[in-house]
DNA sequence: GTGGGTGCAAAGTGTTTGCAAGTGT
DNA sequence: ACACTTGCAAACACTTTGCACCCAC
């Protein structure tokens, strides 16, 4: 079902770097295809780890040097969830505007999105003389587990 | 007007060193109140710079050790604005639940609160099976200057 | 052919930490 | 007195970069 979609997201990659004159070589594609075959939020390690399955070539400065291109065409976006490293979001492709919920113990994310939200959101901005561009909103709590056990069983960072 | 609040921000955090067995020192006396005299968001050096104004004795690491205190007390919140580093607010002992909009030319920051944003949230969130404890909402877009000339004249960062 | 791309290892940058000396309670 | 704190500098961890070689177009 979103495989159409990813499979679109790759391609408008590809595009976009086309239109900036930078060349689709084996090491980026095989850093793309990883990219939007997950709908996990991933590492720049993790990337690098997932990367060389498919190419033994690619090395750490290759991933570190594409995320920025990734970034910059809107498609993956980079995220804060308070560790030491960043993390990337691919799902940025197909839903520009969700949000995510984070448990406090276990670090499980949900990702949603809101309608009425986005649309308070443009109000207040635009009350503030702003005007919208993007938004991230983070919500941490507690999941279903830790409200009932007290701790989580499963963790996933 | 804001002084009074301010001024319990102060003493909370003192009671906070007291609970927890930590005991009042110059260092962490001169960094407290510097945190609580400042509404703008501030990093570490400058934390640092700043101090140092009052007791020349403090040293990186302390500024480095007093932080984590602060945003364990809740008073103070690490704040990721997109930089190489992290930023603190300090806002966050008045305004528990505000939100951030920040320019993206010139990078100000406006905070607002929003009842009707935080009633949505809850809703969604328990409907997702979670429980809101705290919760970050930042929104990048264009202030009054950026969209009328193209290009602010301050840049804040 | 040529300008961009790559891997490697070294450098960079914000933050953390081990240690011996100092200090609040 | 004793445990907590401190400053210093070295250590860390993630990320960036200089360079010589390589390859997509």
């Amino acid at each position: 079902m979103a495989l159409p979609e990813k499979f679109a997201a790759k391609e408008r990659f590809m595009k976009f770097l086309e239109e900036k004159n930078l060349r689709i070589t084996s090491q980026r594609r095989a850093i793309v295809d990883t990219v939007f075959e997950t709908e996990e939020h991933f590492t720049a390690e993790q990337l690098l780890d997932w990367s060389r399955k498919k190419d033994q070539s690619v090395s750490r400065a290759t991933v570190y040097r594409t995320l920025p291109l990734l970034t910059e065409s809107g498609l993956v976006r980079e995220m804060d969830f308070g560790k030491d490293f960043k993390f990337y979001d691919p799902n940025y492709a197909d839903h520009p505007n969700h949000n995510h919920i984070i448990c406090q113990d276990c670090d499980k994310i949900v990702e949603f999105e809101s309608e009425k939200i986005a649309k308070i959101e443009d109000e207040i901005t635009h009350k503030l003389g702003f005007s919208v561009k993007t938004q991230r909103l983070q919500i941490t709590g507690s999941c279903d587990e830790l409200k009932k056990l007290g701790a989580c069983t499963k963790k996933s960072c």
